[in-house]
RNA sequence: GGCCCGUUCGUCUAGGGGUUAGGACACCAGAUUUUCAUUCUGGUAACAGGGGUUCGAUUCCCCUACGGGCUACCA
C-alpha cells in the first residue's frame, strides 16, 4: 500500500473562476506530487449540470498554466491512462451506475422515490418534533418511500415504469467511523450523525460523493488533499471505500485549513476582492451571464512565482525562517505534516511585499522585455536598452512591473511643474542660478553621472551653497518634480542637450 | 440548533514541559541619502479564559468562551 506510486488530484467543479483558495489546494497537491516523484492529475467534476458555467473549465486550465503548476495528466493537459478526466464523460461510459448498483446488491444502498415535497415535509415534521437530527437516516428512512420500506414488487414496478428515483447509501444506525487525517490526526464520528446521502441522482448523474470515490479508486489516487470543507463528509467516504471493497487501497486524507477574509470573519469569498481592492482570482474573469468583472493577480501585475510563493506560505511553513522559496525549493521542502490546522487570514499587504521581492530578483534585461509591451501601450518608447536605463533608476521603488514606468520625465519633458515643490523651492533668483549652472553643464564631458556630480559640487563650492539649496532646483527644472531617483543619473539618461533644453524651458516658465 | 475542526504579536507563522517566546509583513523611531524610495539599526506588540497533571505549563488533559466548516437529488 505504501509502496504505491504517489498519485494526487485536483478536482474542481467548473462552476466559476478558480478562487485563490482553490489554486492553493492545487499547489499543495502539485508540490506533494513533485516531492514524492508522483503524478498530479486534473479531474473536472461536472456532475451538476445546473451549475455549469461556460468558460470555467478553460479558466481553471489557464490558471494552472499561468501559475506553473501543471498536471501531468488530465483535462487540458493531455490524457493519461485513465481518460476521460471529465466526470460527465465518465458517466457516459457508465462508470458510476454499476458501483451504485453493486452497493444495492450488497445491501449498502437502496432506491428512494421520495419527491422533494415529501423530503421537505419530512424535515418539517422532524423539526416540529424537536428531533436532534432532521436528516434522511436510519430512523427517518423507515417512514419514507424507498426500497427498504416498499414491497419488492412495488419497487420493481416503479423502476420499470420509469418513476424517478435516487440511490441512497444505507448508513448504519450506530457505529463508530474513524478517519485518519494527515494534518489533524484521527477524527471519530458516530454513524448516527451521518445521513443517507444520495449517491446517484434522478437525472442519471452520480453525486460528488460517489463519483469522487469511484474516480479516486479507478485513477489509483493515493492521497486526497482538499479543503477543510470536506472534512465532515470524509467519514461517509471512508464508508464508501469499505462497502465497495476498496478499503485496502483507500487514499490517505489531508484536509487543508481555509483561507479567511482579511477583515472580519468568514472564509475568503469573491466579494471580498471587489470590496477590499485586491484580487481573489489568479486571472481576470468576466461572468458570462451577468457580465460581472473580477480582477486577477496576473493582470494586476503580479508575477506567477510570487503568487505561488505567497500562497504556499498561507497555511504551510518550513521549520526555518525562510520565506522566499522558488517552486523547486517548495517542492523540496513541502510536507503535509507542516501544514497548519487553523484557517489563515489573507493579508494583501504581504502579497505586495512578495511581488516586490520577486521584482528585485529579476534582471534589468528581463524586466525590460516585460516592460516593453506596457510602454508601447502607453505610447512610450519600447527600446530595450533605453528601458533598461529607466529600470535601473526606478527598480528600487517598484512593486509591480508597471511601476517601473512611474518616471514620465525620463520619456518626455514635463508639461507641468509640481506646484508644492515650486512654492517651496523656486525663488525669484533661482532662474539666474540655473542659468549659471547651465553654463557649467556645457563643459561636462562625458555627460555622465559621476563627472556631472563633480561639476555640480565645484559649482556649489564656487557659489558657497549647499546641495539642498540647489539640487532641488535642478531636479524641478528637469523633471518637474520635487523628488525622485538620483538626479545625476537621470541627467545622464536624458543626455546633455535634453537637459539643457529643459532647464532653459524651466527658466522661462517658472516665476 | 446538531456534529466536526480550530485558537502564539494587528496579520502570516516558528517553537515547545524550565526560552529574554524567534522570524516576516504592517506600524513607529534613528542613521545613511539632495529629496522620495532603498538600505541599515532599534522599538511597540502574542501563548483566549478557568480548572487539573507536574517541582514547573504557553507546551499535556478537561471545561468554557470565541472563531471556522458542514448540516442539498451543490461541489
Amino acid at each position: 500500500m505504501s509502496d504505491r506510486k504517489v498519485r494526487v488530484r485536483f478536482a474542481p467543479s467548473p462552476t466559476g473562476p478558480l478562487h485563490m483558495g482553490g489554486v492553493r489546494t492545487a499547489l499543495y497537491n502539485y508540490l506533494f506530487a513533485k516531492k514524492h516523484g508522483g503524478d498530479f492529475i486534473l479531474r473536472i467534476e461536472d456532475t451538476d449540470q445546473t451549475r455549469y458555467v461556460p468558460g470555467a473549465e478553460q479558466y481553471i486550465i489557464d490558471s494552472l498554466k499561468w501559475c506553473g503548476i501543471e498536471p501531468n495528466e488530465g483535462v487540458g493537459f493531455g490524457d493519461g491512462p485513465h481518460a476521460p478526466y471529465r466526470q460527465s464523460e465518465r458517466k457516459e461510459k457508465g462508470l458510476y451506475k454499476q458501483y451504485a448498483e453493486q452497493l444495492i446488491e450488497s445491501g449498502h444502498a437502496y432506491y428512494a422515490f421520495d419527491t422533494s415535497e415529501e423530503l421537505e415535509e419530512m424535515r418539517k415534521r422532524l423539526e416540529a418534533a424537536k428531533a436532534k437530527n432532521t436528516s434522511y437516516n436510519a430512523i427517518s428512512r423507515q417512514t419514507m418511500k424507498n426500497s427498504l420500506t416498499l414491497p419488492a414488487d412495488e419497487v420493481s414496478k416503479r423502476l420499470q415504469s420509469g418513476d424517478p428515483y435516487v440511490i441512497r447509501i444505507k448508513i448504519p444506525r450506530n457505529e463508530e467511523v474513524r478517519v485518519k487525517d494527515i494534518i489533524r490526526g484521527w477524527v471519530v464520528v458516530n454513524s448516527s450523525e451521518l445521513d443517507d446521502k444520495v449517491l446517484f441522482k434522478s437525472d442519471g448523474m452520480p453525486t460528488y460523493h460517489l463519483a469522487n470515490i469511484v474516480d479516486d479508486h479507478l485513477m489509483q489516487i493515493t492521497h486526497v488533499i482538499r479543503g477543510e470543507e470536506w472534512l465532515p463528509s470524509a467519514p461517509l467516504h471512508v464508508l464508501l471505500y469499505r462497502y465497495l471493497g476498496w478499503e485496502e487501497t483507500m487514499p490517505q486524507f489531508a484536509h487543508l485549513p481555509l483561507l479567511l477574509k482579511p477583515d472580519g470573519n468568514g472564509k475568503l469569498s469573491k466579494r471580498d476582492g471587489d470590496r477590499l481592492g485586491f484580487p481573489v482570482f489568479p486571472l481576470n474573469w468576466v461572468d458570462p451571464v451577468t457580465g460581472d468583472k473580477s480582477s486577477g493577480y496576473r493582470e494586476k501585475g503580479y508575477f506567477a512565482d510570487a503568487f505561488i510563493n505567497l500562497l504556499a506560505l498561507l497555511g504551510w511553513h518550513s521549520s526555518g525562517n525562510q520565506e522566499i522559496f522558488s517552486k523547486e525549493e517548495l517542492a523540496q521542502e513541502f510536507s503535509l505534516e507542516r501544514v497548519s490546522k487553523s484557517g489563515a487570514k489573507f493579508d494583501p499587504e504581504k502579497t505586495k511585499w512578495f511581488n516586490q521581492q520577486y521584482l528585485r530578483m529579476r534582471s534589468d534585461d528581463e524586466l525590460a522585455h516585460l516592460l516593453a509591451p506596457l510602454a508601447h501601450e502607453r505610447g512610450l518608447t519600447s527600446d530595450i536598452s533605453f528601458l533598461k536605463k529607466v529600470i535601473e533608476l526606478t527598480k528600487e521603488r517598484a512593486v509591480f512591473t508597471a511601476d517601473l514606468l512611474d518616471a514620465p520625465y525620463l520619456f518626455a519633458a514635463p508639461e507641468e511643474f509640481d506646484s508644492t515643490a515650486v512654492e517651496k523651492k523656486w525663488k525669484p533668483e533661482s532662474g539666474a542660478l540655473m542659468t549659471e549652472w547651465l553654463a557649467c553643464i556645457q563643459s561636462v564631458d562625458p555627460f555622465e553621472a559621476a563627472p556631472l556630480e563633480a561639476a555640480f559640487k565645484d559649482f556649489l563650492a564656487a557659489k558657497n551653497l549647499g546641495m539642498g539649496a540647489v539640487l532641488p532646483l535642478f531636479r524641478l527644472a528637469v523633471t518637474g518634480q520635487g523628488m525622485g531617483p538620483s538626479m545625476f543619473h537621470i541627467a545622464e539618461v536624458l543626455g546633455k542637450s535634453e537637459v539643457v533644453k529643459r532647464i532653459q524651458a524651466a527658466i522661462t516658465k517658472l516665476p
